[in-house]
RNA sequence: CGGGGUGUGGCUCAGGUGGCAGAGCGCCUGCUUCGGGAGCAGGAGGUCAGGGGUUCAAGUCCCCUCACCCCGACCA
């Protein structure tokens, strides 16, 4: 390709609308160009990268047995009322109506769609299993858009699900995606952690979700350095520690004006704030309240909060439900004398605290030195603490390392979530019906671009591993006004072309730093330059990655260029 | 959803207290230049986000709307 006539515009100003390094390097560089927030279009060299990261996702899929489908971005909303997502999907499903007024979705994710596709041709056992897949433009309406291509609401996901007769059978076609990604992430070279996944509210067996670490993600992680364990913060148990030893010193009511929070009360007793127990005070379904007393340097994770109530249908009480409801303040809450509506959780947290201080519902005062069977007796324990770096590994115990994740890929076995309601069955070899035991498995593929810029740059711009790069070789005319550098780098485009090396030949009339700065931005692993050294037989090859140049002959550069791009495609 | 910020040429931005619409980059023409975003000369390019108001006069002051960016997801 020459550049002269490609349609790829890379700017010298920074964007001023972009935060996070891929956002800014993948405009700068012209890859992408926003519409609207959350929505990008892709120009030429965006789209061969995209097309780059389908290309490895394609086929490690169909190595794995699945089969390609292309479902529809536009779905009739009956599918969605037979599981019920049309309303419990919310205000994140694009909505539209058609011209005689029937309701249609923009696909979010197509459980509905592919379990109609498959019940109405699947009727047998013997017709299982069965994987399909589809690379698609999918449609979230998110609450807050961001970072360009990592949170859209327009975007390129892989989805497959799989339709098993069995459990077992559905393990093991989890298991073969749970391969299939590893060998994806590991083509593309990004470096991912596969962690223990929530599995929600769905009611799923298993789920693993594939993370890179990077600060612009949305995920918290816990890893484990020594045993190598992994899981997303929200899935990590925290269990309780053992009781104090520490002689238990008498009860006492103090007064605390103006310790509506944990910080002040510390600062005010002067006591830690491990040594206080905090009370939270949640409304389920807008009305039934619940309180969480979790220790004072702790946080509750409202992600563990859905898993014990079982609903995502809940949030904090606001000051005058807590006036109304326990006839007192924010920051004196208690369990004590509380009205029997109010249900009791204990985080593991709270378990064996000695001399601690507690609220007990009445304004401006607090115990001291309260302690568990002579002052307070426990409920039920749960688990709700958001985890922190230095929480015990649940394998191994050591300490936890946590990290901001960004998802890319998220693997799900739902059981019979989909199937059941929408009477996706088969007949076993007893002739009996049976609901049909599907899988999930995403891959966001334009996120996945953003996730390689995050991993592959500098300051001076891209630096795209060699299966992923718009082009595997730059080809720069240094003076395109002296004939024999023309004539020089023509040749070697033709030649490299010829020899199936990806080339884009940048013969445009600029200058020579506008163009090393372009190719420095746009971070195509090989750059060969034709310059002043053509009088002496040599052009310089230059390595984006390892930032190494050596001088080649003219007639053998390309040979010996093709050797390194071939290896450096095929590892790892 | 809540909070904050921004909106002026294609891009990045400047335009105290109201008084002729600006710069750099980019673009076009010409000449020069050619190994790290070149130089000189000339030129084109604006509904100052939109609407309403105050005023002799609004990019500037007031009100409303919209768009985009950032932060937080309410921790008692």
């Amino acid at each position: 390709m020459r550049w002269s006539r490609y349609f790829w515009h890379t700017s010298k100003e920074e964007p001023s609308d972009a935060e996070a390094p891929s956002h800014k390097l993948l405009l700068k560089g012209g890859f992408i160009k926003q519409v609207s927030a959350g929505i990008y279009e892709l120009t030429p060299p965006g789209l061969r990268v995209l097309r780059k990261i389908e290309g490895v996702v394609r086929k490690e899929m169909d190595r794995s047995g699945a089969q390609e489908v292309l479902l529809t971005v536009l779905n009739p909303a009956e599918l969605w009322k037979e599981t019920g997502r049309w309303e419990l999907y919310g205000r994140e499903l694009f909505t539209l109506k058609d011209r005689n007024g029937r309701e249609y979705c923009l696909g979010p994710t197509q459980e509905e769609e592919v379990t109609d596709l498959v019940r109405s041709f699947v009727r047998s056992y013997r017709q299982l299993p069965v994987v399909l897949y589809q690379i698609q433009v999918k449609f979230r309406d998110e609450k807050r858009p961001r970072f360009g291509l990592i949170r859209g609401r327009e975007f390129i996901m892989k989805d497959a699900y799989s339709f098993d007769a069995d459990q077992f059978s559905a393990m093991i076609s989890y298991e073969s995606m749970k391969f299939a990604y590893e060998r994806i992430f590991k083509k593309l070279r990004l470096k991912t952690l596969m962690v223990e996944a929530s599995v929600g509210t769905i009611g799923g067996i298993s789920s693993h979700e594939f993370v890179v670490l990077t600060d612009y993600g949305e995920a918290r992680v816990a890893y484990c350095e020594g045993c190598g364990y992994a899981g997303n913060a929200e899935v990590v148990k925290l269990p309780k520690n053992g009781e104090e030893e520490e002689e238990e010193k008498p009860l006492m009511e103090l007064e605390t004006p103006h310790t509506d929070t944990i910080e002040k009360l510390s600062s005010f007793l002067r006591v830690p704030s491990r040594k206080i127990i905090k009370s939270v005070l949640y409304l389920v379904d807008g009305s039934k309240p619940i309180l969480f007393l979790i220790r004072g340097d702790r946080n509750v994770d409202e992600n563990k909060v859905e898993a014990v109530l079982g609903t995502e249908n809940f949030r904090l009480a606001e000051d005058k439900e807590v006036r109304e409801l326990l006839k007192t303040e924010k920051g004196f809450i208690g369990p004590f004398n509380l009205p029997p509506s109010v249900r009791v959780y204990w985080d593991n947290s709270t378990y064996g605290l000695k001399n601690v201080v507690i609220a007990f519902n009445r304004p401006n005062y607090h115990y001291v030195n309260a302690n568990p069977r002579r002052d307070f007796s426990y409920g039920e324990f749960v688990d709700v603490c958001e985890v922190e770096e230095g929480d015990p590994c649940p394998k191994c115990g050591a300490p936890l390392r946590v990290s901001k994740g960004l998802e890319l890929g998220h693997i799900f076995l739902l059981g019979t979530r989909y199937s059941e309601p929408m009477k996706a069955f088969y007949r076993d070899p007893q002739g009996q019906e049976k609901p049909i035991v599907m899988g999930c498995y995403g891959i966001g593929i334009s996120r996945c671009m953003s996730a390689l810029v995050e991993q592959y740059h500098d300051e001076k711009g891209i630096k795209w591993p060699t299966p992923v790069a718009p082009f595997e070789l730059d080809l720069i005319c240094v003076n395109t006004s002296d004939p024999q550098q023309r004539e020089v780098a023509d040749k070697l485009y033709l030649l490299a072309e010829e020899m199936g090396i990806e080339t884009i030949y940048d013969d445009r009339d600029e200058s020579p730093g506008f163009k090393f700065a372009d190719a420095d931005l746009c971070g195509f692993p090989y750059r060969l330059v034709v310059g002043k050294k053509v009088k002496e037989g040599k052009v310089e090859l230059q390595d984006r990655h390892r930032g190494e140049r050596q001088d080649l002959d003219i007639d053998r550069a390309v040979d010996e260029l093709k050797a390194l791009i071939e290896k450096d495609r095929q590892t790892p």
